[in-house]
This record gives structure tokens, C-alpha cells and sequence, in this order.
DNA sequence: CAACTTTTTTTGATTGATCAAAATTTCCAA
DNA sequence: TTGGAAATTTTGATCAATCAAAAAAAGTTG
């Protein structure tokens, strides 16, 4: 029912409350979120509120409705889900899933991604250890993990979600040894230097503070 | 580059063009294969026209120019590979695959589609006994068959392929023991009764005339 | 070949999604 | 508190895709 257009617009939205903590979204933050016109996010934020799926208030942003909000989550989980099949199924890499997913989540139907949920065994993350919500519209373990940026040296950390899809991002984590899962040690993290340094198991990888909160990890306590 | 409306009006030009042995398609025949009015078609065979796509002749018709052929040629290879991806890997049924690959051949790009074409083996057939192109744009095989209504009683064949996509008439054949590659003999073609019958080698199958124009056999020479 | 039928095109309109630029509102800092 | 700066909305426009109904062309048939 709603267009492909609509549904952009509603998991936007939904992955802009769930990183700001917030229940609102602004028109600047969905404007840049998916590369359009302030102008036409207004006209858009009206027809979500015509159509019950937000509630728009002028000056103020949106808030997702009951029903907007299932919208969106479900939108997230075909997304996710697409990405992990893609993977399992074809060998592509964590940086070559996105854009496919991007696209094919408008297209495929609600019995397929059961399918697909089924044949995965109902997963929990998919390979950018993004939470795949369930199929009754729960969302959990949007906040798990700690950005890379703020652990200290010494530390020990495991790997568990990277929140950035660019693919040279995920490339060069990956060209430098950092995977989902790894356990690694943190060398040093320089406020002065703007970069932090992990030693995993096979390389040493070194980020800048910009890229060290987009990698999110787990502290291991050694036992 | 070409939206999803105009990927899917050189498919059903080509389709029509391979269906009746003709270069031309009609306005008329390409308004009902996409359940659009005939002056919709009109005006988007102009804009076939405008993008040499196609040759649009007032009155006749259009014809695709090689630059559309090919693009054409490029949808059917996209909606037949990933049909028998979605048998293959998910084990769905030939009666629920073209709807879902009737969206999904839009929203994938060439590398998937190559990647799922490894995968699969380089397959000649999709799950409809429908040839799937090469990656270099050839169509061969459309011809192969003939239809189960110009056999005669007493004949051995063996399934190749259906021509009509509708679910009700796939699962009508599938339980009544049609599968592709199932070899059968004919007891009964009756144009008085308008019916043929085939005894497969589980069950006894009875089709109208109609439907058996849609069923493509080979003769089967015992040996 | 004339009249009727069928097919196709034209016309005029709508809807959804978008933009640039102007107008307005809100925010912040002096 | 007040004057820019920043964010947002409004305005006016375009483009793709569609429809219904009127007009025109082509086809058919007695
Ligand atoms: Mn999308
Ligand atoms: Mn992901
Ligand atoms: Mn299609
Ligand atoms: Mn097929």
C-alpha cells in the first residue's frame, strides 16, 4: 500500500529517532537523511500525517504513529534480513549488501522475508550487526555496544556492529583485520592524535575519532 | 537508467514480438499485457520513440531498436534467473516465483544478477521451462516445444514448458502430477470435447483446449 | 463502396514526487 | 531585547505516469 517513497520517508525517520534517542524527527535531519529538498520533506511530513502514519508539527518535525512506526520496523527488518541472505546465500561481503537491500526491500513480499527469516533461522543481527527486529514489529538491541571512541587503552574489545554502510568504510575495516566478532586490544586513544588504534588478531588498525564512533564494541572480561 | 514502467513495457513488447513471430507490437496488445489504457501506451511509445528505444509507426505499432532489444532481452534474464533463485534457495514453487521476480527485476543490479547467474551454473531453463538469456543479450530456445493441444493420442511426451504464469493453472497442474522434465503419454486429444488428457506417471491429467496451448511438450522418441 | 465496428490517437485532467527561490518563523548571541 | 543566522515552510513550477472521454483513422463486410 504505502509507495516506495513513503516507506523511505517512514524508516528515515525511525533511524533518526532511534540514533538520537528521541521520539521526533526534524525536517533538516530527514532532508539530509535521504538526500532531498527541506521543501519537500514538509509536503511529505503532510501526507504522513494525512495518512495517520506521523503526527507533523509545524517548526517542530514529525513523531511516527502507532501504525508509522510498524511501517518502519518492518521496513527495517526486510532490510536487514535482505542483507544477510544476500550473504549467506551469495558470498557478497558486509560492504556490498546495502545499496541491493536499499532497493529490494520495496520489492519483495511479506511471505518471501518469512521465508527468508525461516531458511536464516531467525537470526538476531544481520553483517553490520544491526538488530533484525522480530516479526511482530519488536525492536531491540538498538543500543548495544559502546562506540570504539570512547574505550581507553589497555582495554579488550570485541567487534559488534559498525554504524556506517559506506562500503570504503567498511572495506578498509575489513582490508585491516576488523570483523564482526573479532576480539582485539586497544592501543591507544588520543584525543590530541583525533585517532584510536586496536591491535586485532592479525593487524594493527588505527581510526580517526570520526570513524571510531561509528564501530561499536563490546568489553570482554577476560575469564 | 530506464525506470521500472519502461523496463516493463520493452518486456512486454519483446514478449509480444517473441509470442507472435513478429517484430511489431500493437498499441492494443501491449495495453492489455500491462492492464494500462490504450492512450497511456500511445503516448509512452513516443517516449520509447524519443529514447530510440523503439520505433514508434502511428497506426502500426513499434518496433524495438537493438539499443531496447537489448535492454528488453536484459529483463527477461533478470526475472528468470532470479525465479530459479528463489526455487533454488528457498525451495518456493513455480506457481509463487514470477510475482515476486515480476518487482524484484527492477530493484537488482547486474552484479547480482551475474553473481546469482554463477551460483545457479549458467542455467539454461528457469522453473518454467522459460530459456534464460545469456549475459550477452542472446535469446535462443524460445522455440523449443510444442504445444500439448497439437499432439494426438497415443503420443509419448515430456514437459518443457508453460506459457502462462497464473498461479491457480501452475498448482492445477502440479497436482495433478505435471511437473517439468515429467514425461506422460497422450490418451485423448478431442476437438469435439475440447479437452486433451495425459496419463502421467502418477495421476491422469484432462485440460480444456486453452489450456492445452499453454503446455509446451517434445515428443519423446522410445529408444 | 458505404456503413458500422474496432483500434488508435488526442485532449484535458489528476496525482505523486520533486526542485529552486522567496517568505516566514525560530533560535541564539551580543 | 533584538538583529542576524539558521531552519522551515510556502510558492510556483516541472516531470512521469496514468485515466476517461472525444475525435480520428483503419478495418470489415454485406
Ligand atoms: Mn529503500
Ligand atoms: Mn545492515
Ligand atoms: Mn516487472
Ligand atoms: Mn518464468
Amino acid at each position: 500500500m504505502p509507495s516506495l517513497t513513503v516507506e523511505n520517508y517512514l524508516k528515515t525517520i525511525l533511524q533518526i529517532c532511534v540514533q538520537t534517542g528521541s521520539e521526533w524527527a526534524s525536517t533538516g535531519q530527514i532532508a539530509s537523511g535521504l538526500s532531498v529538498s527541506p521543501g519537500t520533506v514538509t509536503s511529505m511530513l503532510k501526507t504522513l500525517s494525512d495518512s495517520s502514519l506521523a503526527k507533523y508539527k509545524p517548526y517542530s518535525g514529525v513523531r511516527l504513529t502507532k501504525q508509522g512506526r510498524m511501517l518502519a520496523v518492518r521496513m527495517l527488518r526486510r532490510h536487514r534480513l535482505l542483507e544477510l541472505f544476500l550473504v549467506k546465500t551469495l558470498d557478497l561481503t558486509w560492504d556490498q549488501v546495502h545499496d541491493e537491500a536499499e532497493r529490494m526491500e520495496h520489492a519483495v513480499s511479506d511471505e518471501l522475508i518469512d521465508r527468508i527469516d525461516q531458511y536464516l533461522g531467525h537470526p538476531e543481527v544481520d553483517p553490520h550487526g544491526d538488530p533484525i527486529p522480530s516479526a511482530d514489529g519488536t525492536l531491540s538491541g538498538e543500543n548495544a555496544g559502546i562506540p570504539l571512541a570512547e574505550t581507553e587503552g589497555g582495554e579488550t574489545v570485541r567487534i559488534v556492529r559498525v554504524r556506517n554502510q559506506a562500503p570504503e568504510f567498511l572495506r578498509y575495516l575489513s582490508e585491516h583485520g576488523v570483523a564482526l566478532g573479532e576480539v582485539g586490544t586497544v592501543q591507544e586513544n588520543s584525543d590530541a592524535g583525533g585517532i584510536v588504534s586496536v591491535q586485532m588478531p592479525e593487524k594493527l588498525v588505527t581510526l580517526g575519532q570520526a570513524a571510531a564512533e561509528m564501530l561499536y564494541v563490546e568489553r570482554v572480561t577476560a575469564d
